[in-house]
RNA sequence: GCGCCCGUAGCUCAGCUGGAUAGAGCGCUUGCCUCCGGAGCAAGAGGUCGCAGGUUCGAAUCCUGCCGGGCGUACCA
């Protein structure tokens, strides 16, 4: 309904100056920070004026003297030293929206979403969390604005990560193939964990340069890449075992997949190999014969958009300048780096690699609706059509741009160009450790940790706060208060609300920080119910449904208030500021998506809870005497509600029934 | 060295394509439950928007240079 608005009032006006002084102006609309200023206003005449050479303010007055009616805008006004603010004509804006009109979106083409992507190693921390929400939220984003979303967890099961806790196992616990299944199945063991505590300890293995650790890794590695032997089955085993654990961690917060490529199949069914020919033959790659690299394939650093970084290396003659920054796409042993085949990937996503896909399974065979997962061979008949988007958002944390650059631009360099300009990294900053997080977890830091603002998570260290701990904690803090407010539930009853706040609470922390703020991790901010949180967003929806539900008409049709009504009660300035407040979503949602900032849905959430509750707080609606203003009134709870609800659902906030 | 990002109230952060008196939450101070649930509402104190130039009718926002901080720049992922 706003959006419609805003279109009309810039069409109208752009003609309109277009007609008037032969300019084709751009007609910038903003909502006036003070009420007083109207409903929409534009400082078009301010770039008018220069051009023109006449004041601002003469040129507005012209404007809004022969400006034809323009629907829904009841009044024009020239205003401080030219502004033209628009008022609306409340009685048909109301009337719009509680119609539900809007504008409709057109067919638009597929998008391929990939995020969570956690090596599959270890439990699930408070990173991964950060890039699932995000990734989600997008997700929701897109499907509202009628995108149809594909959604991807990418799988690295055979690299580096996983080879670690392989070692591990064999290793450091001398457990073989079937005593590590076992483990996996223990109903008494959390398998993530208890892999996250092996890694970390063999982490330190590693880190102390053990020559007998080293050389269990490079055997391992040898292994998985090979797919053979008992190593290989338990990396199967952990790999598997882990997805299976972090798709629970996952599911706990509302977020699922449609599909889980996994790197064995890239590597199994030849895509890298493919590739690796494309590249070759169009140049983008070159086998370097001396220097650094010799030996490797590597892509030339202009390719990417990187400065090659040239270095001094003898007395400075200018002559044997060493270029460092060629990417190595293939090693000198003959092995595909992960960018490598990451591009392969990108390739087929966007349906590049000719004659290639992959088979798929479901991920458990005894839940159809759950995710596909990739196979070699033997896939089900009745699997779905993946991939071929025309456009790949890769939700990565920002410290892998270089590895998104160099993806980009091999599409680029390989005859792309438009795949290449539809790769969006969807970056985002890290979450980190706040030093009091540290602090509470044990953690001791070096001098130098301790005077900076916070401490980076780290698997391999196993620093960290893992993603089920936080939901725990947080399900057991909801819980107590929802215990104390809530005699009459029984305890299944308070759990399962106390999980809903804690779903909205965490979510809505992870979004509302925007995508380029490093969020220092602390579990005071993280646990808060009150203020800019979730569970304040979810409370202002439970009194509004609660409102409706005690008004005597909670499911059937609500009576709608004639336009007059609207129009006569919302004279009152502070339900028209309410009802304005409660119909931004969909022009928030049109802003996020272009702007790529989830972080401006969870404040416009946000702003609207604040409104409604202000007005909960001052005007009673159910002892409302005036049956007109009572139907108003109502009528303006719903609104609020839907919207409420509209924006949660973005951000996969669950809207409780009560709390 | 090079590339990207950040610096706004005591703390944590918003501030959309430059626009009217720079906003919120937390914390602090003070009010508000005979009435739809107080996870709430209202009010107050608190800011040379890192510094210096520039562009503009107008700059937290754009440009340049400094200062301070972070992250990249692997034959790891």
């Amino acid at each position: 309904m706003l959006l419609r608005l805003e279109k009309h009032l810039r069409e109208a006006l752009r003609t309109h100056i277009a007609k008037r002084f032969g300019v084709d102006e751009d007609v910038v609309l903003e909502q006036p920070k003070q009420a007083g200023h109207g409903d929409l206003a534009t400082p078009v005449c301010f770039g008018l004026a220069r051009s023109l050479r006449r004041p601002p303010r003469m040129i507005a007055a012209d404007l809004v003297a022969d400006l034809p009616p323009v629907p829904g805008i009841e009044s024009l006004e020239v205003a401080g030293a030219g502004y033209i603010n628009a008022r609306f004509d409340r009685g048909a804006y109301a009337e719009g929206l509680l119609a539900g009109e809007d504008e409709p979106c057109g067919e638009l083409s597929k998008a391929i979403v990939e995020h969570t992507n956690i090596n599959p190693n270890k439990a699930a921390h408070i990173g991964h969390l950060r890039n699932a929400v995000l990734g989600d939220t997008l997700v929701r984003m897109l499907r509202a604005l009628g995108r149809p979303v594909e959604v991807q967890n990418y799988i690295d099961n055979t690299g580096v990560q996983v080879a670690d806790v392989v070692t591990a196992f064999r290793h450091l616990r001398g457990m073989g193939a079937e005593q590590v299944k076992a483990l996996a199945r223990d109903p008494d063991v959390a398998f993530d964990h208890y892999c996250w505590d092996l890694y970390a300890e063999i982490s330190r293995l590693f880190a102390s340069k053990d020559p007998a650790a080293l050389a269990w890794r490079g055997e391992t590695l040898k292994a998985l890449e090979s797919g053979e032997g008992e190593l290989a089955e338990i990396g199967a085993a952990v790999a598997d075992s882990i997805v299976a654990c972090h798709l629970a961690t996952m599911g706990r917060i509302g977020v699922s997949y449609d599909v889980l490529p996994r790197e064995s199949e890239i590597l199994n069914l030849r895509f890298w190999a493919s590739a690796f020919e494309m590249l070759k033959a169009r140049n983008v790659i070159r086998l370097e014969t001396s220097g650094r690299t010799a030996g490797c394939w590597v892509m030339p650093a202009a390719t990417f958009g990187a400065a090659p970084n040239r270095r001094e290396s003898g007395q400075g003659t200018g002559s044997d300048l060493e270029v460092e920054a060629d990417k190595v796409i293939v090693r000198s042993d003959g092995t595909v780096t992960y960018v490598g085949k990451d591009i392969a990937y990108q390739l087929w996503k966007f349906g590049l690699l000719e004659g290639k896909d992959f088979e798929y399974a479901p991920f458990r065979a005894s839940d159809a609706s759950g995710p596909w997962v990739t196979t070699a061979e033997g896939g089900s008949e009745c699997a779905p059509q993946f991939g071929g988007a025309s456009e790949v958002f890769n939700v990565i944390d920002v410290r892998q741009s270089y590895l998104q650059d160099v993806v980009r631009a091999s599409l680029q360099a390989l005859g792309f160009p438009e795949q290449a300009q539809r790769s969006v990294h969807f970056s985002y900053e890290m979450v980190a450790l706040s030093p009091r997080c540290c602090a509470e977890l044990g953690i001791e830091l070096s001098k130098k940790e301790r005077s900076r603002p916070y401490v980076e998570v780290s698997g391999r260290k196993g620093l960290g706060v893992k993603a089920d701990d936080l939901l725990d904690l947080l399900v057991s803090t909801a819980l107590q208060e929802v215990e104390s407010r809530h005699e009459d539930l029984d305890r299944a009853e308070c759990w399962a609300i106390a999980e809903r706040i804690a779903i909205g609470a965490l979510r809505y922390f992870m979004l509302r920080f925007t995508r380029n703020t490093v969020i220092a991790f602390d579990f005071q901010e993280a646990l808060a119910f009150e203020g800019e949180t979730g569970p304040y967003v979810q409370y202002a929806a439970v009194r509004a449904r609660n409102i409706l539900r005690k008004s005597g008409q909670p499911c059937g049709p609500d009576p709608k208030p004639s336009r007059e009504a609207f129009a006569r009660h919302l004279q009152d300035e502070q339900l028209w500021q309410l009802v304005l407040a409660v119909s931004q979503s969909r022009s928030t949602l049109v802003r996020a998506g272009q702007s790529g900032e989830p972080a401006q849905v969870a404040r416009n959430a946000f702003q609207a809870a604040q409104a409604f509750n202000n007005f909960y707080h001052q005007t009673h609606i159910l002892t409302e005497k005036d049956t007109g203003r009572r139907a108003v009134l109502l009528a303006i709870v719903r609104l609020a509600l839907d919207e409420l609800t509209c924006l949660m659902d973005l951000m996969g906030v669950p809207v409780p029934e009560r709390m």
